[in-house]
DNA sequence: AAGAATTTAGCAACAGCGTTGCGTAATAGG
DNA sequence: CCTATTACGCAACGCTGTTGCTAAATTCTT
């Protein structure tokens, strides 16, 4: 394992992110705004401000007055001075997204897949929706890059896909490089969930505790955010929350194991038992709660949001019941603001986060 | 929240820190060792080093002669050069440890303490047991502080213990300002189980990556080393792995919940199934691979130590059965190599990894 | 109307970081 | 004795955030 050296570079990088992250979640902002948020001296402010502004990314919105005294200057993020493309792949429909700087979706659109689709037929249809979401704008120079969610297991740090889970025609696919150069766009590629927790994240700014976001749909998976960065595991596996096992000596799952959350899950969905499944749910959060600690358990996937309420009930209920001592263990459980567009989304705003987003110096795994 | 701002002082310290971690896991090192681990340039490298021998942290031991050229200076770490005490709080005992700057224990010792016993109690014997162990040592200048593991609720941040399972007098004791005012040394208060990964992760060096220390000693808890740092959530409570449901409808457990790992592995414990109950850790130990991933599984507690190999056995063999593709999901199962000093030495490298580990910009969570 | 008080903002000098360029020390081999 | 090789540091540099101070823009006070 190496880890990433720090050098000045990366000194301005992050303070610069770190304002960013709060131009992001603000409608605007000033210069006093920042000192009190970051703690950086009001000179270096300064100096971050004028980079930012010379490069774009903010721009000045006026001036407050206060009660006496200069006015101070008021600035504001330019959203729609960058964008990424942001592509959720799900086992029959690419659906592609255009977001801005401030994580907002301009365009959605749903393309159907083959049945057991090639990477060929994935990207010839990526190609071409890309090329439909790019022609009739300018984004000369304002485009990221492109941002892939897909099912894993798959290895983000090289940028392939080893085995996606019931695609034949997926192994050891070098996904990355390959669209890279049938872009001509940066690509990042990443696991469906943790690209959706991303989306959550980035539009809450730096100010987003631990948290998980849990998908449902065919499978059950979860996306986690631990201490300021996506986590993404050893291999880029983390997220199997569906294949733990609930029930001991349960019905036995596609994975091998007996009573996992996702089959005892579903048989409870497919008998109707709405209530019943996301009880069943609920308790596969408390989980991760017991566990993890989470600060925000976000709630999303199609088989979810279906029904919506049930689910956000069952778990709501169980976070605040089953945790002891809640007055002081606070987590909130909400649906997901972006919907169906939360994995494409996400994707996207993986490519503006590496951007602009908050550097990490974390180690890659070893 | 506020994240950490960076300034050249932190570049300065989080290089010196990866040059300290290459330090900690080999017997020897030279400036090309460091070069070619972190990336820094030579002169990078020369100057760092002169600092840390100034700060009598390394030492040159000796020359490498080259096949041909000039010899390289080959450096050691001097353990001896700082300290560090480490406590581990536990329902009826107070173990101290004596730690230095490699990660060795130097001395160990167990002190009772009284049934159900009060904070003042526990200062007394802390406060009694430190003295013992810089008695006869001339510690001085290098004794860096003293870290306390203990159960939780608390909360690491303030270093106030909020409720601690079972101790009817541990309500919102600001347990490390006390103790730095009896001690008049620098205080760290953690959640036992992850002191105890901290102790895995520090003797490991800057080369660890993902990892969860099992903890089964009375409860089961889990500690968690994610992404080059602790993991403790967004209410220092991460790690109550034992309360995670496996069996739907199980029995009730003393959380209020049914069939928690805890209980379920207690009652196969407590009917003298050693097989099973090691089988139902197992099964919780696969859970949280799937859900994170984990490069290391470390097993450690006085319950599970008294019987090492069918533990180890249940967990290697679900590890490398259970999870799918194991070919490169590669984890390895161990025990803890400190024993039952694990959580104290954690506690006291806790310390050590504040002062001279690699500094983090990671948020507190809010 | 003029000066004091207050708030904001930037210029200039500075210390400290890693980097770059290059010179020097220490060895083995010819 | 010279050359090749390897190791390593001095000095200058570019860049960072910081510090000290000045200037600008406004309201309040006299």
């Amino acid at each position: 394992m190496t880890r990433t050296t720090a050098d000045v570079t990366f000194l301005r990088d992050y303070n610069q992110a770190l304002v960013m992250a709060v131009g992001r979640t603000v409608p605007t902002f000033e210069r006093s705004t920042i000192v009190s948020d970051t703690g950086l001296t009001p000179q270096a402010v300064s100096k971050v401000i004028a980079r930012l502004t010379a490069d774009g990314l903010i721009r000045s919105a006026g001036v407050r007055r206060p009660r006496i005294g200069k006015p101070a200057v008021v600035y504001e993020l330019v959203p729609d001075s960058r964008y990424a493309i942001g592509a959720h792949v799900a086992r029959r429909t690419l659906r592609l997204v255009l977001v801005d700087l401030a994580g907002a979706v301009h365009h959605s659109a749903v393309h159907p897949l083959p049945g057991d689709f090639t990477p060929e037929q994935l990207l010839h249809t990526l190609h071409a929706g890309v090329g439909a979401i790019t022609a009739g704008r300018d984004l000369r120079g304002r485009l990221t890059g492109v941002g892939i969610g897909m099912i894993g297991p798959l290895d983000h740090e090289h940028g392939m896909v080893r085995d996606a889970h019931g695609l034949r025609h997926w192994h050891d696919v070098a996904l990355r490089e390959i669209a890279e150069a049938h872009l001509g766009l940066p690509v990042h590629l990443d696991k469906d969930v943790t690209a959706g927790v991303t989306a959550e994240a980035w539009r809450h700014g730096g100010t987003f505790g631990d948290a998980v976001l849990i998908m449902v749909e065919s499978g059950i998976g979860g996306g986690f955010w631990l201490g300021g960065t996506a986590h993404r595991g050893a291999h880029t596996n983390a997220g199997e929350f569906g294949h733990t096992v609930v029930e001991l000596d349960g019905p036995l799952c596609v994975c091998g194991r007996h009573g996992c959350l996702e089959i005892v899950h579903n048989r409870a969905a497919e008998a109707g038992d709405i209530a019943r499944a996301a009880r069943v749910l609920a308790v596969g959060v408390v989980n991760l709660l017991q566990t993890l600690d989470l600060a925000h358990v976000v709630l999303a996937g199609a088989d979810l949001l279906r029904h919506p309420r049930p689910y956000l009930a069952a778990v709501e209920q169980a976070v605040h019941t089953d945790v002891p001592r809640a007055d002081w263990l606070t987590t909130d459980v909400t649906l997901s603001s972006l919907g169906a567009d939360v994995i494409a989304a996400g994707a996207a705003m993986q490519v503006l986060d590496k951007q602009y987003g908050v550097p990490g110096l974390a180690p890659r795994q070893g």
